[in-house]
DNA sequence: TGAATTTAAACAAACGATTGTGTAAATGTT
DNA sequence: AACATTTACACAATCGTTTGTTTAAATTCA
């Protein structure tokens, strides 16, 4: 420590914060030995000290996936700003791994946590944990309705919803789903929402229009499009969960000899950069995962300032915007 | 703290982790108190007195690239497994962000420091600190020459000189080439790669064949095409530094008429998901981010663990292939 | 000039875990 | 039975800051 070449560790410390109790030759000559030393203040103590580490702790998936990263992106702006860093788990979707991280989270003593669950979870104690010890929780995207906290949600039924009245409006009839996993409630709200348009349009439902899939990877796709073909469905269109299995069922329908979109319009959901690559370009909600991330970073920083435990849990639905491109842009003829 | 319920507070420590100078009894119930209490040990005050964190901090450009996204993910399946955490810190490209990211690293006390470097970065004194400070310090990708350290890179020239020469080997006699940002040396070995296949074959070389770019961006790929098409190179092969330009470079090609690859091939340069989702699929070269970020990983956690500053410096360089797809599939004809 | 006030810094206790050393009781040895 | 050894735990210092309280010196005021 720097009290070698001075004085008091009392002293050093609040000169390098420029306490006013301290002189100002002082303070420039602390700051000035500190610069000449490289000294670096050790936050380990200091938030030992303080009780305090400024420190988020984010709870997601899997990082090298576009909608997490650019959530996170957004985390990372507004949590830096307000002098906060960002320390990521990954789950891998594993329940066993969310746990583990939950507990590392809350011995690392984070100010705060952001959470989007992993598929396989469906039991919250581990997260529940964290209101228990007054530690502020945040959920996003995949959220948990057995525990009362702040959320940042979309709303994926009404995004449904008009992805696939946009199909009927151009001229489907037979419009099929290629849904995600049903254990995880974003996608059965995808799935209702799909539901009730057809519904409301009074169009044909059937399940065998519908193709549930594990985790909507590229290969799904392929057998959702494929298991379409060889039924004799007919379908003219298809509103797919994510742009990954939308973007294969282009892929794979176009390799069919069939057109896409005069022959079968296809939706996506996430405006996932591919979707402008794929070729037709594929028609999608944006559901602005960057802007997600920062208002769950404003929430929980909020949350974390006021620290009162009186603050009612509010949940924040992002707006979603329908992104109309070439596979669902056909002259309305059918 | 859960002492009072039982013993001394150095009992519960060392029974918490099983130290054999503890009884079986004791330990077990201890643990037991502990799970009951919903006791967390505070690893802030851990670290303190251990002087370690098992933090591994990681600065790269942005998160939300491919690339980066699949190294960090590399680095935090080997990390992890170690029993390390991983905290990111991104510069977005900038000096000043990423000095201060130094600055924050080396307060939080993290044990070790992997770092791939800004585009603007060309003063070195910020990541030097870490040397100094005894903090082992990995770089992958973009690194610095003048900081003698472990790199993990991969043969940027040789795989830029593989892809020309595929090029060359597919029939085409006067091959274009997009470039990275000159002032990161990994870019200036894909130009010297490219430059020196033509040579060794003997085929024209021009500036006027070569595009620089600020970031290999989208739009940049896109002026590259117009560019060429506009002068009179009437060229039949493109080496692009990246597979962002080089998609944009097929769309573009396509949009004006042309063919890829009867008239134009494209080479791309690290195997993103995406060159897949292009039509034609881009040929392009894999990099392995994510075998360099778990080669990173290991090199950093093999530093930190033998704390021996005798350790020289190693330089590791991943393997990278050509993948061969559509984008330079055509018959040997021309 | 003496008392009251302000200024500048030192003192010392904490934050919560870890760990070397000390010590009593239990066990073993001859 | 007397001593040596082992076992099981308590004691207390420590990690590097922060911060409430004191204290000493400098300044102001009557």
């Amino acid at each position: 420590m720097a009290e070698r070449l001075g004085v008091s560790p009392s002293t050093i410390s609040r000169a390098l914060q420029n306490h006013p109790s301290i002189g100002k030759k002082r303070t420039a000559e602390v700051h000035k030995l500190a610069k000449k030393l490289g000294y670096y203040p050790n936050s380990v103590a200091s938030n030992l000290r303080r009780n305090r580490t400024n420190l988020i702790g984010v709870i997601i998936p899997r990082i090298d996936r576009y909608f997490q990263s650019s959530a996170i992106a957004g985390i990372e702006e507004v949590a830096s700003k307000a002098g906060y860093y960002v320390i990521i788990f990954q789950s891998n979707n594993s329940y066993e791994r969310e746990k583990e991280n939950a507990r590392m989270l809350l011995s690392s003593q984070a100010d705060g946590v952001i959470a989007c669950l992993a598929m396989e979870t469906d039991n919250y104690d581990h997260l529940a944990v964290f209101k228990d010890n007054n530690v502020p929780l945040v959920f996003f995207d995949r959220v948990c309705e057995e525990i009362e906290t702040h959320k940042v949600i979309i709303d994926d039924f009404g995004a449904a919803m008009k992805a696939t009245e946009h199909l009927i409006s151009i001229g489907c009839k037979r419009i099929a789903h290629i849904a995600g996993n049903q254990k995880v409630a974003i996608f059965r709200d995808r799935l209702r929402g799909y539901q009730e348009a057809l519904r409301k349009h009074q169009l044909e439902q059937s399940e065998e229009l519908i193709y549930y899939t594990e985790d909507l990877s590229r290969m799904e796709g392929e057998q959702a499009v494929a298991h379409f073909l060889e039924s004799d469905a007919a379908l003219d269109g298809i509103f797919c969960s994510n742009d990954t299995s939308a973007i294969s069922a282009i892929q794979t329908i176009t390799k069919q000899g069939k057109k896409v979109p005069e022959d079968i319009a296809v939706v996506g959901f996430s405006n996932t950069p591919t979707s402008l690559i794929v070729s037709p370009a594929l028609t999608t909600i944006d559901d602005h995962a960057f802007e997600m991330g920062q208002a769950a970073a404003r929430l929980l920083i909020r949350q974390i300032d006021e620290k009162q435990e009186t603050v009612a849990s509010e949940t924040i639905t992002i707006r979603n915007d329908l992104v109309v491109r070439e596979s669902t842009m056909k002259t309305q003829s059918n």
